[in-house]
DNA sequence: GAGTTTGAAACT
DNA sequence: CAGTTTCAAACTC
């Protein structure tokens, strides 16, 4: 990739040559010789590399090295590195292959998320055996996960090249290899072609809209039904991105080389590998050829991408490998290294593994590896999840830090993380798991049963679980309205829902898209996330500035007259956000911040003392954590506080408050709400060519842990009609450069496709932007570049 | 649980 | 774009 230039000037590398002082030759040099050696592959897209937004991709070396906790903001940004070259792995092999992800959560030692492929655990001292510890990997995998650290992924070095995050996601190249393999490893999972009718979705008809409204053409969705899981867990849904061209096989390959987290990662929580690399059409036909069975190169092409669904709500319980290692950790069979010592009560760890066999062959360095992202399930209340699903899961392995899964936000995270799969541009195929809030803790237990619940229950159940999942009440709207929080998440109303008449169901979906379609013509945001979070003050030039200290803000601020913003009646509040200056407001007094830009005396108590109100919710919080035994607690609330960085609420600002445990409940599918359409109408600029992908991060999907280093990436700025700026990830200090301008760059990555990480219910928004069919990376980029 | 308040969404 | 109506969540009793 850096390998210097010798074409072309001719003369420049014989001039080089020459010059090396001492007579010392450049080649001769452990800088040159590391070079070589990073990659075998010669950089397709040496520009590409340089300017990712994914600054982990190109990590200092010292950094490789580093411990995951050092991760910080920036990581979260997903990074894609060029794919080099691919070595034409042995399909068989691959099936065998091992995919472990494993997500770090570097602060947090008791959260570990691992998934592998296979079931056969790859020794981790063997597979470092295979590469040098030293010997950075050539290829480089963003974890464009919110958790993804600077570390880089190689500093689970050769283990993995993982990120962190709860957006984990797969890169998959080779749908047809996917299947394959989860359908050897992971019998429990189901494989859904969105070209095929998907059908009702088996357990959860969130699903539905989901299947309904994210396969686009040339999308599969993978259902993974772990009907294994408790039911009353809820749908846990994990999607697989196949936008990029990556290799499947690749990965798997790669990933067998990767050394299983060890003991130094097992303080980190989560950890994925994330492989985002675009594949130039060598490494598309490498890739190709490397499958007999392909048929169809032209969708790898197409990036198509799979949805995996963890459905947990169903009744169906199959193991897939969830086994909840709370606090058996020791019990995982493999990867035993991962497993760390939680001293958090309840379950710290949740690993998922998909696959256990070890694969020989795939040593090969520098083949790109597989992440998984275990969003969604980092995104479960913790708590929760280990007490409701884990035990059920009992079988399966499942490790989950409850401080990586931080109670709230997931619907802002599934909703993010389903918008970085959208994007088309960006070659990344990930694979998230989002877990339905209907399937989350709260819900679970209390009802198993699928069916509706009065809203007498409902009602009851909120109040006594503090409305963790609670859905929507409408009766008039037929739920096909922004005033449907369910619709306008982008889900479809469940079980939870007290709705009247409701429309929004998967036997509507004609009308559920119809509808969604006219709104988003009348206002491309409609669907977007309604609070976006930073995670440092807004340094953006030439724009609106907020001034609110908060970390959050309102996409379009608020409006309130009465409230003085001090209650969810405003949305800025809800969603834990400040005010702003796009806020009409009158006698606003947000606890996150004013409108004028002032951080209210009792937030800066909060600091200090953890403020009323936020005492007030963390009691909640607490009080329900306790409920579940769960060790999430307000201790981390203060973290938002401190870092001006507010939960990001869901979908919906107000889905997620941080503080409330009352909040509503994360949907799960809100990923199918992102703002589908809306987002990919957003005109997302690249800063660096490789930036194709974007990814909306929420802050607070990151462990707080995490957040402690409020460094600003960078990165992408997105500009949505609405004029809100999102600034790309930008690595600082690893090949990433920092533009002044970026400094004050909001750190959301968006997923040009998805900002709505809705999958655009309609296929036009889809065709609207034809990313979905381009594949190419060349293609993504003319895609960005023309909407820059 | 019913009723009120509130502000966003929708409509004109 | 502004004003009004509709709506459902948030809140109060």
């Amino acid at each position: 990739m850096d390998t210097p230039k010798r074409n072309g000037d001719g003369d420049c590398g014989k001039q080089q040559q020459s010059r090396t002082p001492m007579g010392s030759r450049v080649e001769d040099s452990p800088v040159f010789i590391y070079i070589n050696n990073l990659s075998p592959m010669k950089p397709v897209k040496p520009v590409h590399i340089a300017q990712t937004i994914h600054s982990l991709s190109l990590p200092p070396v010292s950094s490789i090295f580093t411990t995951p906790h050092i991760a910080t903001k920036e990581s979260r940004f997903l990074t894609r590195s060029p794919l080099l070259s691919l070595p034409k792995p042995d399909f068989s092999d691959l099936c065998r292959s091992e995919i472990t992800n494993t997500a770090n959560l570097p602060d947090n030692p008791d959260s570990k998320l691992s998934q592998s492929l296979n079931e056969t655990d790859i020794n981790p001292t063997e597979e470092c055996s295979t590469r040098p510890s030293t010997q950075p990997e050539p290829f480089h995998y963003d974890c464009g996960s919110p958790y993804h650290t600077n570390s880089p992924c190689h500093d689970i070095n050769s283990d993995t090249k993982c990120v962190m995050g709860r957006t984990s996601s797969i890169d998959f190249a080779h749908e047809d290899l996917v299947e394959k393999i989860i359908d050897q490893s992971l019998p429990g999972f189901e494989i859904q072609s969105s070209d095929n009718d998907i059908g009702q979705p088996k357990e959860v008809q969130a699903l539905d809209w989901e299947t309904d409204t994210y396969v686009e053409e040339g999308d599969d969705l993978l259902f993974f039904n772990s009907s294994n899981l408790d039911a009353s867990v809820g749908p846990f849904h994990s999607y697989i991105d196949h936008s990029s061209n990556v290799d499947l096989a690749t990965s798997l390959s790669q990933s067998s080389n990767d050394n299983i987290p060890t003991t130094q990662e097992e303080n980190s929580s989560l950890r994925y590998f994330h492989v985002n690399e675009k594949i130039d059409d060598k490494a598309s036909e490498n890739i190709n050829n490397l499958f007999n069975d392909q048929g169809d190169i032209q969708q790898q092409r197409c990036m198509p991408r799979r949805c995996l669904t963890f459905d947990m709500a169903g009744v169906r319980r199959k193991s897939f490998g969830f086994r909840e290692d709370s606090k058996t950790s020791s019990s995982l069979p493999h990867n035993s290294k991962q497993q760390t010592t939680s001293s958090t009560p309840g379950i710290s760890r949740i690993s998922l593994h998909l696959n256990s066999a070890k694969q020989t062959a795939s040593s090969t360095p520098g083949i790109p590896r597989i992440g998984l992202h275990l969003n969604s399930v980092a995104s479960i209340p913790l708590d929760r999840f280990v007490q409701d699903v884990l035990p059920s899961a009992s079988q399966h392995s499942v490790n989950m830090s409850s401080s990586i899964i931080s109670s709230g936000n997931m619907q802002n995270k599934l909703h993010n993380s389903m918008s970085a799969e959208k994007s088309q541009e960006s070659d990344v195929q990930g694979l998230l798991i989002v877990q339905d809030c209907d399937t989350l803790p709260s819900d679970v237990g209390k009802s198993d049963d699928l069916s509706h619940s009065s809203p007498k229950n409902k009602k009851r159940r909120s109040e006594t679980e503090g409305d963790s999942c609670r859905r929507c009440n409408c009766k008039k709207s037929k739920c096909l309205k922004l005033y449907c929080e369910c619709f306008a998440a982008g889900v479809y109303c469940v079980e939870p829902c007290s709705c009247q008449g409701c429309l929004n169901k998967p036997e509507h979906k004609d009308t559920v898209l119809a509808t969604r379609k006219q709104i988003e013509s009348r206002n491309p945001l409609a669907f977007a996330p309604k609070v976006i979070r930073s995670s440092e003050p807004v340094l953006e030039i030439g724009e609106e500035t907020n001034k609110t200290p908060a970390s959050a803000r309102h996409k379009r601020g608020c409006n309130c007259k009465k409230s003085s913003c001090l209650k969810k009646y405003c949305e800025c509040y809800q969603g834990g956000a400040g005010c702003s200056i796009s806020c009409r407001c009158e006698g606003c007094k947000n606890t996150f911040g004013r409108k004028d830009g002032t951080m209210p005396k009792g937030n800066l108590e909060a600091d200090s003392k953890g403020g009323t109100e936020q005492q007030t919710h963390c009691s909640e919080v607490e009080k329900i954590d306790n409920h579940h035994n769960a060790t999430v607690n307000c201790n981390q609330q203060p973290i938002y506080e401190n870092l001006p960085i507010t939960p990001f609420q869901s979908c919906r600002s107000s889905i997620q408050h941080p503080f409330t445990s009352k909040g509503k409940p994360p949907r799960s599918s809100l990923a199918i709400g992102g703002s589908s359409s809306t987002t990919s109408k957003a005109i997302v600029k690249f800063e660096g060519p490789s930036t194709s992908y974007f990814h909306l991060l929420a802050d607070n999907e990151i462990p707080k842990n995490l957040l402690s280093d409020g460094s600003p990436s960078s990165g992408v700025k997105v500009i949505s009609p609405s004029k809100r700026r999102i600034s790309p990830p930008l690595i600082e200090g690893v090949g990433g450069r920092v533009s002044p301008s970026r400094k004050g760059c909001r750190k959301f990555t968006l997923k040009s496709k998805s900002i709505s990480s809705f999958p655009s219910l309609t296929c036009d928004s889809t065709d609207e932007y034809n990313l979905t069919k381009s594949s190419s990376p060349s293609t993504s980029t003319a895609f960005n570049s023309q909407h820059l």
